[in-house]
RNA sequence: CGGGAUGUAGCGCAGUUGGUAGCGCACUACGUUCGGGACGUAGGGGUCGGGCGUUCGAGUCGCCUCAUCCCGACCA
């Protein structure tokens, strides 16, 4: 199973080609011949855990506990609370029988009319009505709460149309859903998830990410009120990369969950829900990847170093001696290391094939450099290499770790600086929003507006960050008073 | 569900007025190579998406059907 090493489509000529290409070259996945679903590759699927690690062990930092909820919900549940059925409606999949018979000429087998369930069963577009439906039974007394759960699972949403890893009809994710006694302590957590996932996005993925909440309209269904992270791609458009939403006493009060407090008095529980997904694969390798593939950030790299050798074959066994040598020292330092000295390869090819991966570091072995004590260290970042003496080469090599990571953070923040802008102007903001970038403008608050910027430009409200000062001024649209800016992008 | 296109080897494609099923990559074997995506020689692999029709004869023409992709509406 060899990848086909062809040019990338450029990365600046057609986006949208360059990320699927990068996606199948780069060995990450590739598209199920199921409908609108994708197999995760290993070596996709590693990137994949790593994130898991990390996200799963943060999680466990604020008290959340894994847990696991069915797949299948009945119809029922998902009536129960009316804006979170209207939102989620149009892209269920329904389980109407269980079991299958051979048809009439005894080659293929066909639904059986006679197993039809008498309530048909959902396949979880996500989770909160089975949970609160469960949490029911788990929540008697304020002393009970707070419930903090977490599920790692796949979900499925019908959509009419997919793009690996960024949507798919069948995803992987985590969802939190919590329970608590009350208003400040469930608001309190939801904004907890939040920088989570921001701390994760940046420490871990590299990724920059404006945290702020979602309008009504792009609001959670059912949610009083979501916060998300948006990240900015290279094209210049926003992807939503992760979600925590506060709601309220909506599901309390739909599945009957309440608790009596100190003073013996009955109250709904409050409640929150949060999630990242496999779409947090596409925000890595949009954000740092290049004409040449895959920029992978140290820390979430499968493979940190790859050690390649270079000579004849009578020089192979002194190259291996060598080679394990420097890729145990360096697991000893708990860097992962990938030795590649497959003979059916030619270096070339395995230098391309690297780079394609978004291997942070490559070590090039070389018979003739060696009897001089060097060797070439490249960085995938910034592609440079260097003539190390092999002597202390591993402390080099954590440190040049550290710095690729911190370098690519910084080279994201600088790219995505670069293209926000503030905007008064309206026609102004519809010609320039063409060339993506992320827009702030003051917003009147009302839908009105959200939706003619939508008709008119694609564009719609990512969300009303935190991190920049608000000052009150005029919406650009409807000419209203507006409290602040809110950031508006086209997005995936 | 609207608009457009495509189904031929694992992948990417060619196949003219209907007349023996092809090319590139990948794969297998052997050899030469090996400091930036190697080359030679010899091989293996197909009910041409499916059905019906026209014809002496259909990958090619007609009708039906299924599937996929792209542009919209929907969306983590």
């Amino acid at each position: 199973m060899a990848t086909e090493l062809k040019d990338l489509t450029k990365r600046s000529e057609d986006y949208s080609k360059w990320y699927n290409e990068l996606v199948v070259k780069a060995d990450l996945a590739e598209q199920s011949d199921v409908r609108g679903c994708m197999v995760i590759k290993p070596y996709g699927y590693a990137i994949w855990e790593k994130m898991q690690q990390n996200l799963d062990r943060m999680f466990k930092e604020t008290g959340v506990q894994n847990a696991y909820f069915p797949l299948l919900i009945p119809k029922s549940f998902l009536s129960r609370e009316a804006e979170h059925v209207e939102g989620f409606a149009k892209e269920c999949a329904v389980v109407t029988h269980y079991r299958l018979k051979t048809n009439e000429t005894h080659d293929g087998v066909v639904v059986d009319p006679a197993a039809k369930l008498e309530e048909e069963l959902i396949i979880r577009p996500t989770s909160e009505t089975i949970i609160w439906n469960t949490y029911k039974n788990w929540i008697n007394s304020y002393r009970d709460l707070p419930i903090l759960c977490n599920q790692w699972c796949n979900v499925m949403r019908w959509e009419m149309r997919t793009r690996l890893f960024l949507r798919t009809s069948e995803f992987l994710w985590q969802e939190g859903h919590t329970a608590h006694a009350t208003r400040e302590e469930a608001e309190d957590r939801a904004k907890m998830m939040l920088k989570v996932y921001a701390d994760f996005a940046e420490k871990y993925m590299a990724v920059p990410v404006i945290q702020g909440v979602k309008s009504e309209t792009e609001r959670f269904a059912g949610a009083l009120d979501t916060y998300t992270i948006e990240a900015m791609m290279q094209d210049g458009k926003a992807l939503q990369s992760g979600t925590s939403h506060f709601l309220g006493q909506n599901f309390g009060k739909a599945f009957d969950v309440t608790f009596l407090n100190k003073d013996n008095k009955p109250e709904y529980a409050w409640a929150t829900s949060w999630g990242v997904s496999t779409r947090l694969m596409g925000a890595l390798i949009m954000t740092h990847s290049d004409d040449n593939g895959l920029v992978l950030p140290p820390a979430l790299a499968p493979i940190q170093v790859v050690i390649i050798p270079i000579g004849k074959n009578d020089q192979m066994p002194m190259l291996d001696e060598k080679a394990n040598a420097i890729a145990e020292n360096l697991r000893k330092m708990g860097i992962s290391v990938k030795y590649d000295n497959a003979d059916n390869k030619r270096p070339g090819f395995k230098f391309a094939d690297y780079e394609l991966k978004g291997v942070p570091v490559r070590l090039v072995l070389g018979a003739r450099d060696l009897e001089k004590g060097l060797v070439e260290v490249m960085r995938r970042d910034t592609l440079e290499k260097e003539n190390l003496s092999v002597e202390g080469i591993e402390q080099h090599i954590k440190q040049l770790l550290d710095e690729i990571q911190d370098n690519i953070y910084k080279k994201a923040v600088a790219f995505r600086d670069a293209h926000i802008y503030e905007c008064d102007n309206y026609d102004e903001f519809k010609e320039r929003i063409k060339d993506g970038g992320f827009f702030l403008c003051h917003w009147d608050g009302t839908a009105e507006t959200e939706a003619k910027i939508k008709e008119d430009t694609q564009a719609t409200i990512r969300c009303v960050p935190y991190a920049f000062e608000q000052t009150p001024g005029t919406d650009m649209v409807s000419g209203k008073p507006a409290v602040a800016r809110v950031l508006i992008a086209r997005a995936y």
